[in-house]
DNA sequence: CTAAACCCTGTAATCGTTACAGGGTCAAGC
DNA sequence: GCTTGACCCTGTAACGATTACAGGGTTTAG
């Protein structure tokens, strides 16, 4: 009585494309679905709602490690979850660190977009800024945003 | 009379490592400088203020690419600079996109995190709410945020 | 019966940086 | 002398998550 989906119904029910899911499995986030006549993998409801926790986790930002240790600890059920609290907190805080240097470099953007219009490479303003040596820190590895 | 420089004095005056100097020389956007006696790579002063250009427009979250464009037009001083500031606008854009998301991301985190304070994982509200459905999106490639 | 759409595996690309391995060169200290 | 450490060189692989192949098999709809 049990529905079963294949990769591709999964992938169009989840949002999660089919490379992602075989990645995930590869990765050990999901257990290795049983197959079908011809090989196909084949997901339960369970499967799908793990997947569905997986992409809630990284739309939310968190790295699939975290994913994973939060599958381990909603997969014992009895273990204390203060580690799910410390892996959301710690993500938070590293949110929020991430917010506050993107937000300082939009507004030094902001000062130097739209100060040369029409006007030569030359003096354009954006390319002196450039030039222009950081004003606070020139420490290795200090200021670089990945985004 | 022009001081010259070896790869590790430019890696302490700019702050970018060495691996990251001959990175960028291979993908064009510093050209192979002069070599000394034993093969050492040599920088001039000029070669000095384009790896403070490319760090600098690093730490401000642009990528090579449009880096090597800003340093093309700079190359090119007569050349119009409304692409920079395309470059500039676009990437502030991006920029702003990235920090709302992300706030939302916090904002939502912010709700789960210390919900769970020394319970079982069985009724974590952090798990609950990652295997509860996407509210809003379920397509494929909406909300995921690289942070 | 055939073409499109799906599935499989495995590998390589993306982006920017870091970390090797394996080798050469140069200085100071013994 | 001779060794130790700090540099430099090249080339390759790793990181994280995803995408894009190549090269092959299967299902499904027209």
């Amino acid at each position: 009585m049990k529905r079963y989906y294949r990769i591709g119904e999964v992938a169009s029910q989840t949002g999660c494309s089919p490379e992602s899911i075989r990645h995930y499995e590869k990765l050990g986030l999901l257990a290795p679905p049983q197959r079908g006549e011809q090989g196909y993998r084949s997901y339960d409801q369970a499967a799908l709602e793990r997947i569905g926790f997986i992409r809630h986790g990284r739309s939310l930002g968190l790295d699939l490690h975290s994913i994973q240790e939060l599958l381990a600890l909603s997969d014992n059920p009895d273990t204390d979850c203060t580690a799910a609290d410390n892996i959301a907190s710690r993500h938070l805080e590293h949110l929020e660190e991430r917010i506050a240097a993107l937000q300082a470099l939009a507004g030094e953007l902001r000062q130097v977009v739209h100060q040369c219009r029409g006007g030569k490479a030359a003096n354009c303003q954006i390319i002196q800024t450039l030039y222009d040596h950081q004003p606070t820190c020139t420490e290795r590895g200090c200021g670089e945003v990945t985004a």
